[in-house]
RNA sequence: GGGCCGGUAGCUCAAUGGUAGAGCAGCUGACUCUUAAUCAGCGGGUUGCAGGUUCGAGUCCUGCCCGGCUCACCA
């Protein structure tokens, strides 16, 4: 099926034609390397002219055209392979006739592998000689624009593929994802820890308080849930001894997108026995400056305006944040002691708010500033209200990285409270550069605690708040639990961080997107005489082709693509008018 | 879902309410050390979609679609 722009897809079937009238297969099986082109510049990148003549380099090599400057009788161009660029020079009187002409017929974006020798030209560049140029796969769609490059959004996250071949900075994020990864893997390979595969499809969603999806069985005939995390599940591999595990894998929670949310996430869990949350603590802080070191070089790290000392940290109770980094204008800002208290934390809410509502009257708004007060207030417990006062006055402030401690129980319901306060949980998260990166807990293991508490949630309800208890969870409790300590990090965001990147859409391949509409999907089939003219070789110029398909142009829904039409409509994915 | 910004050639962008343009990409030709190659010529558009105002709309108005940012939602 061709697709657009047609007229160049057209055209490259024609090269495609004349160079199998060459006798050249466009797509041959195989093609040996001797190196890859990033292979070549880093062996021989710093060789002078003087040292690659005598030495006779011949290489084998292929890659991607990204440029392509004819002159005539000899020409020079650009392939990328494994990530760098390489200048290939060809030659009329050296590759001979037939391959020369191959040359001509070449389009930026081909693969092609060519050997020869490596010289340095006069204004110094380090390229092939071309003895043998072989086609390995013909493009037929132009790639983005060499100068700017491809800087829309929306196709680089939609064809990601056209992201990684024009955007060299795409590519190092992703090099630098896997070797976060295989950083994470080693440090906790390297401690005693097994890395181990729970559920991603559970019966109740549970470990988290957030909307999941819904599929269903057939043969079961039963609903289940992607998981919202892999808590449960690994807690109970420590009841069965794996005293140390963890697990790197996706989350699913079906929320909106932000540019720190996306549905699907991937989340490192880990879980080690005869260990509170003072320990995770520590290896928090030990963690984070091992993979910036390891990652970056250093335990500086840039993130947009702010360096970050990742081997600096600073620990801050919950009450202290919000007191420290309370507005001014919402004066007096509450004392630790203040938020402590049965009404303090309503007081404080009740104060911003006022506040908010304001300055909204007098139409002022400072940069940063929350434009709507807080929202459902009358009904939040004490600890909610703690913990929604944090996120909106202290939570965007944490620059450097801080563990938040003193977490309210009631936001906590799988954590350990502390023995002097019932009210606080043993749990911290982690905040760098205003982003939520982790989660820790001295994890409870009371399990009729554990089973008042999850009927607490059930009965309070609420979207987010599971439909059932899991009573196998709580049966595994009463078997012994060890006391545990738990964490989770979130791997795009910790990504993120480490990137410098600025939404979570450039660290995933494939982030979530609206899907394409179906007219414009539409616009990509041609007409069977287009299709015709394709294979005969003659291109219908655009305005002769839009008199010749008016019909079937004039109801593209209809007619070009019903099936796909029809199935978006009925899944409701693709909105078809207003009132929707 | 709300607010703000945007959608014009394949790409990056122009165009007081008055004939839709440029560069790159593409095509034809010239050119055996170029690299944003150069030179000469050619083709390429339902200005996101649908209405409205107007003698006349890329431009103004309304609705919708799509995207980005942001707020809300999201421990």
């Amino acid at each position: 099926m061709p697709f657009e722009p047609l007229d160049q897809y057209l055209q490259r079937k024609k090269k495609l034609a004349e160079i199998e009238a060459l006798g050249e297969d466009p797509f041959p099986h195989r093609f040996h390397q001797s190196a890859t082109p990033t292979e070549i510049v880093s062996a021989h990148g710093s060789q002078d002219a003087g040292a690659l003549d005598t030495q006779h380099v011949t290489v084998s090599t292929a890659g991607r055209i990204l440029t392509l400057r004819l002159h005539g009788k000899a020409g020079f161009a650009h392939i990328q392979g494994g990530g760098a660029r390489l200048q290939i020079y060809v030659k009329l009187d050296v590759v001979g006739e037939r391959a020369f002409r191959l040359f001509q017929l070449l389009d930026i974006g081909d693969v092609i592998g060519i050997s020869g020798r490596l010289f340095r030209t006069k204004t110094n560049e380090l390229t092939v000689w071309v003895e043998r140029l072989t086609l390995l796969a013909k493009s037929l769609l132009p790639l983005p624009e060499k100068w700017h490059g491809l800087a829309d959004v929306e196709v680089r996250y939609r064809q990601r593929y056209l992201d990684l071949i024009a955007n060299a900075r795409a590519r190092e994020i992703f090099e630098r994802r896997a070797l976060i990864l295989r950083t994470l893997r080693a440090y906790f390979d390297a401690r005693g820890y097994i890395e181990v595969e729970t559920p991603m499809m559970q019966t109740i969603a549970g470990g988290a308080a957030a909307r999941p999806f819904v599929t269903h069985h057939n043969t079961f005939d039963m609903s289940l849930y992607l998981r919202i995390a892999p808590e449960l599940y690994l807690k109970r591999l420590v009841v069965g001894g794996l005293d140390r595990v963890y697990e790197i894998n996706r989350n699913f929670r079906n929320e909106g997108v932000s540019t720190e949310h996306n549905p699907e996430f991937t989340m490192l869990e880990f879980y080690q026995a005869y260990s509170d949350y003072r320990d995770l603590m520590t290896l928090t802080e030990d963690l984070f400056a091992h993979l910036a070191t390891t990652i970056c070089g250093s335990t500086v790290v840039k993130y947009g305006e702010h360096t970050i000392d990742l081997g600096k940290w600073q620990r801050l109770s919950m009450r202290e944040a919000i007191a420290s980094y309370w507005p001014a204008g919402a004066a007096p800002a509450p004392t630790a002691a203040e938020l402590a208290s049965r009404e303090g934390p309503r007081a404080a809410a009740e104060r911003f708010n006022s506040w908010v509502r304001a300055r909204a009257q007098r139409g002022s708004s400072e940069a940063g500033a929350p434009q709507a007060p807080l929202a459902g207030i009358e009904k939040m417990t004490h600890g909610e209200l703690t913990g929604l006062l944090f996120e909106t006055v202290a939570e965007p402030k944490l620059i450097q990285p801080t563990l938040l401690y003193d977490f309210p129980t009631d936001i906590s319901p799988l954590s350990k409270c502390r023995d002097d306060d019932p009210s606080l949980a043993e749990r911290f998260e982690v905040y760098i550069a205003g982003l939520e990166l982790g989660n820790a807990f001295s994890e409870l293991n009371d399990a009729e605690e554990q089973e008042r508490r999850f009927r607490e949630q059930v009965e309070r309800g609420g979207e987010e708040a599971p439909r059932e208890v899991d009573m196998d969870y709580v049966r595994a409790l009463a078997y012994g639990l060890p006391p545990t300590a738990g964490m989770g990090i979130g791997i795009d965001r910790l990504t993120m961080l480490l990137t410098d990147a600025h939404s979570i859409r450039e660290v995933i391949l494939f982030p979530l997107l609206r899907p394409e509409r179906a007219a414009s999907m539409s616009s990509m089939s041609a007409s069977p005489e287009e299709i015709s003219a394709a294979e005969s070789g003659n291109i219908i110029p655009a305005s002769q082709r839009e008199a010749g398909s008016s019909e079937t142009e004039a109801h593209p829904a209809d007619t070009k693509t019903p099936l796909d039409w029809r199935r978006a409509n009925d899944s409701g994915q693709i909105k078809t008018g207003p009132g929707e």
